[in-house]
DNA sequence: CGCGCCGTAATGCTGGCGTAATCTGGGAGA
DNA sequence: TCTCCCAGATTACGCCAGCATTACGGCGCG
């Protein structure tokens, strides 16, 4: 865990230090706002205490600089200006959390803590193959980063068969995964979704991801 | 923003309900502990308000409860009691934020958005796309600097959709975001309001920013 | 009382998808 | 090695679900 502490209290700065490097983090302190906003930039902070008096560059000014810049890393404000205008303000420029001065150390350290855990929550199911990327979450598929246009049935079909990659999966498991009633599908329906499917993922002058294993079903490679 | 609130006092229900109503949120509320959590597990949740003190089932037990099982919503809690203890047992118990009875409702609201932002990974209160730009914060759209007169409906519906761009969003869950009760819409509701928003928010002879994947449901451009 | 927001209904159209018909190729047996 | 046969590939087609759009009416708010 990598953390930055922007504050110019020398003072603050020794016993917060002191405090956060005993309880494992990795500290990077700076007391000039425009230091840290350089930081901030330049490496990738798990979390960000910041306090909004500061020499140079203000906070706030630092904070909504950081957010314009698409900077999504997580802010804990730190303030003596206890109003509840402040407050808003500091939340509405992007802040995460927020404490106001005097705090016991703990829980400056719990507010850290939970910022940190939230780091490493949401993570994205996307799922890569060679120059392919199916993104479950947002129901699209890419190649070299492009969109591939696929119809709700295909993009089914191809995430099923990106969750079992590498094994053989028959036409009945696609069957009973990519249409929901039960009932025998009369013809060829998956033959020809698989169809559809593969000669839109397949590069031009390219074997297809999707192999078919006669008699037994087909695979995409892993 | 589909919100949960769970407090016991009928005035706090009323005052906070209808201020949050009144800036757009689809709220649910509940003053009781148990119901709060079964409509926390049914429901997905943008943020949970929390108070602490509730009949049958205190609010960190609630909250003990939900993390147990794996519910990553957004927390928000409400206390009376303002203890460094209780605080730092708030935030160890796995809320996301902290507020002290009483408050300011502005403030509440500020943490409230920053909250839903941060559900969807968002620390910018502001979404450009091309020439449009959204401010959750000052729930207001422009084009080109000039605002556009969206309907409260329309802003929400828009939000909803920036905040998951580039993402598929499907009907059933615009509804459930959109429209406070729980109640299936008997029409097309939703594809109507998608067509007065692309009205309002496309340039003249240009491509709608909001399109259709037929059979999954509508993705703002990234 | 009037205005405007919004849910509902009706309608026409488009594109997705299942079906079927036809093509292709590979494997096994003689 | 040749040939037959069948599994799978591909193409064509028609139906209808799902969507866009417009119009209307109810209801809330000023």
């Amino acid at each position: 865990m990598h953390l930055l502490l922007i504050e110019d209290s020398t003072r603050l700065q020794a016993s917060i230090g002191r405090g956060l490097r005993k309880a494992g983090y990795a500290l990077d302190i700076t007391g000039d706002g425009e230091e840290g906003l350089w930081l901030a930039q330049e490496t990738q902070y798990d979390t960000i205490i910041l306090d909004l008096m500061l020499p140079k560059l203000d906070g706030l000014s630092l904070l909504r600089k950081l957010r314009a810049a698409q900077n999504a890393v997580h802010v804990l404000i730190l303030t003596a200006k206890d109003t509840v205008e402040n407050r808003v303000n500091g939340l509405q420029a992007g802040a995460d959390d927020y404490l106001i001065k005097p705090f016991a150390f703990e829980e400056l350290l719990a507010r850290v803590q939970a910022l940190c855990r939230r780091s490493y929550q949401r993570k994205n199911p996307r799922i890569t193959i060679d120059d392919l990327e199916i993104d479950t979450a947002g129901r699209i598929a890419l190649r070299h980063g492009q969109p591939i246009d696929l119809t709700p049935r295909e993009f089914k079909l191809l995430e099923y068969l990106a969750l079992r990659r590498g094994q053989v999966v028959s036409r009945t498991e696609i069957e009973t995964h990519i249409y929901p009633d039960a009932a025998d599908l009369m013809s060829n329906a998956v033959d020809s979704a698989i169809c559809s499917l593969r000669k839109k993922i397949t590069a031009p002058d390219a074997r297809s991801p999707i192999q078919t294993r006669r008699g037994m079903g087909y695979v995409l490679e892993a």
